[in-house]
DNA sequence: CGACGCTGCGCG
DNA sequence: AAAGCGCGCAGCGTCG
């Protein structure tokens, strides 16, 4: 429905609601005449953001979810509404995040965010199944009417003030939740609704590949792969499916008559996976073939072949950072996933090689040092790990120096590197078992080893236990910032179901301090770079290490900058250590 | 033909 | 009896 723009009585309480998509919109003096200053909220959704490099060409505005306007952006030069949209009030909606990247698209200046219903649902309850408009409409609403995914743009028109009734309903009704949950609350507006905007720009921004480099890498690993297929072929005296575990099973197990002995089975047979073929690696030449020729196929297939037809025109990939996935507040990155491009193998860190900054640019990238067992140390109230921490110790040495009670002096790389397994296993609740597994000790060794850890730390394991024990009462568990996880599956009578439940339990306060952490670092970094380096751009957070492109120029201030806003974002009884580099490749990093 | 579960493996 | 948390993607094999 129309409504003449100027009779449009705005009240201070009066949310308006923004629907943006890529599609058409009628009249910008409807929009311009709008008197936004009167309003305290704004409601925006968008539904089906304009692919990258796309103009969006529809805006839909309504107020009180009444009142509809469709703006033409096709027949009126974006700038006409600029002015007005940069005075928006802060604004309300369903996926901010994709109707932010349509604006910036536009050229317009981000609101801030008063309450997203789509991260909003998520915070509230992070098990339930998606968090579309419809689902939310339909669980939460009681709402039986017809989807609102995947609707045409005429559709879109029509249904706006339905939709807007919708994310109003939803805010209403989540903003009393949050309320109710005053650590909650606290974390959606210090947190999760201010990075929204961080994320979209880093989004839409995007990180330069160097096509060119990735075509010679590109024919180097097919050759790779067709000579090492070659190979094994002769090995196996016949054709077959390497990539087919069936195919490769039968090949190893019966072709060639592999013993068996001690190789895991799954719900399909013996497994071939890398642990299997590491202990089958005496046996026989193909298996080392193998090894090789699954690693390369997986750059080959993943990052070599795939990367390159996701760029834009300008050669720069764009993914989509994820808030509301991973159960314990972090993000996750796809289409494509930047957050595991490899790094660990020499041939795999030449991937990173192809990304690079852009001319007279540099990258500078900075990580935390042992993130997670800081943050273990300090929710536990570890002393003396935190003590350990603040004098700058060797963490996994002086671990060993203790439990196997000699000077750091005499600690050798072996007894260093099992510190550093149960250092980090701990965190997920590894057993006797997995730790042998780890390390090589026999099952004996590793329960010494893992008994005499636990007199040393004992604060570390009252704090799992009394972790686990507030889980089954309270059936969640919660981060330093009150970001919480339901647990139900924590009282299950199912032993393996309830165990996994509790090394979820355990790890979760842990890895969503992190995660709370790390965004709100990345909340403050994008303000200093808008405040002092205007031409830098944060590109990637990848869970505890942030990438930034920057002038040359700037790459030293913005480096040091980067560090300490990361060491200092929070006060915590431990130091947090960040290590910073600048480079023109994300390789040389 | 697409959808799905499984296997395997890339990252923190 | 099982045995280490959190993710996303690719290929295979099966099913409808």
């Amino acid at each position: 429905m129309q409504v003449p723009a100027n009779s449009l009585p705005i009240k201070s309480s009066s949310p308006v609601l923004v629907v943006g998509n890529n599609h058409l919109i009628d009249s910008v003096a409807k929009l311009t005449a709008l008197n936004f200053d009167a309003a305290e909220q704004l409601f925006i959704h968008s539904r089906a953001a304009g692919k990258h490099g796309k103009k969006p060409q529809c805006l839909i505005l309504s107020v009180d979810g009444q009142e509809v306007y469709t703006l033409d952006l096709t027949k009126i030069s974006p700038e006409a509404v600029l002015a007005k949209l940069l005075a928006l009030p802060p604004v309300i909606g369903h996926d901010l995040k994709s109707t932010y990247k349509v604006l910036l698209e536009l050229g317009i200046a981000l609101p801030k965010v008063a309450h997203d219903v789509f991260v909003g649902a998520f915070l509230l309850n992070s098990l339930r199944r998606e968090q579309t408009l419809t689902e939310l409409a339909e669980t939460d609403l009681g709402y039986d009417g017809s989807p609102f995914d995947d609707l045409t743009t005429d559709d879109v028109m029509t249904r706006a003030p339905e939709i807007v009734a919708v994310i109003r309903a939803l805010y209403a009704q989540q903003s009393k939740d949050l309320q109710a949950i005053p650590k909650l609350a606290d974390l959606a507006r210090d947190v999760e609704w201010p990075v929204i905007a961080v994320l979209a720009r880093m989004e839409y921004t995007g990180i330069q590949l160097d096509t060119a480099y990735l075509a010679k890498f590109a024919v180097e690993i097919d050759d790779a792969v067709s000579d090492l297929e070659q190979q094994i072929y002769g090995y196996a005296e016949q054709e077959f499916n390497i990539a087919s575990p069936g195919q490769l099973a039968e090949i190893l197990f019966t072709k060639l008559n592999l013993s068996t002995q001690g190789i895991k089975k799954g719900k399909t047979g013996y497994s071939t996976d890398a642990k299997q073929l590491d202990k089958l690696r005496d046996k026989h030449p193909i298996i080392d073939l193998i090894s090789q020729y699954r690693e390369v196929a997986k750059l080959k297939n993943t990052y070599v072949d795939a990367l390159p037809k996701l760029v834009d025109d300008q050669s720069r990939l764009h993914t989509t950072f994820n808030l509301t996935i991973a159960q314990t507040g972090r993000l996750s990155s796809t289409d494509p996933n930047l957050q595991n491009i490899p790094t660990r193998t020499e041939l795999g860190h030449h991937i990173r090689t192809a990304f690079v900054a852009g001319p007279g640019n540099k990258f500078v990238s900075a990580d935390y040092s042992q993130f997670e067992l800081r943050l273990a140390a300090v929710l536990a109230n570890d002393t003396e790990l935190i003590e350990m921490f603040n004098r700058g110790a060797d963490i996994h040495q002086a671990t060993a120096a203790q439990v196997y009670g000699r000077e750091l002096e005499d600690v050798t790389k072996g007894m260093r590197q099992a510190a550093k397994v149960i250092n980090f296993g701990i965190l997920y609740g590894m057993s006797p078992h997995g730790l042998s597994v780890a390390t090589g000790m026999t099952n004996e060794q590793a329960v010494t080893f893992i008994e005499r850890y636990k007199q040393l730390r004992k604060p570390l394991f009252d704090y799992m236990d009394h972790l686990l024990e507030q889980a089954r009462a309270d059936g969640y568990v919660e981060t330093l910032f009150g970001r919480r996880r339901p647990m139900p599956d924590i009282t299950s009578s199912n032993f393996m179901v309830r165990q996994g439940a509790e090394r979820a339990a355990i790890n979760m306060p842990i890895q969503g301090t992190e995660a709370d952490l790390m965004k709100l670092a990345m909340i403050r970094v994008d303000k200093l770079l808008s405040d002092h380096y205007p031409d830098s751009r944060m590109l990637l957070q990848i869970h505890d290490s942030i990438l930034i492109e920057c002038p040359a120029a700037d790459a030293d201030a913005v480096a040091e900058m980067l560090k300490n806003t990361m060491q200092e974002i929070y006060e915590l009884p431990v130091r947090l250590d960040v290590d910073a580099t600048i480079a023109v490749n994300w390789g040389e990093l």
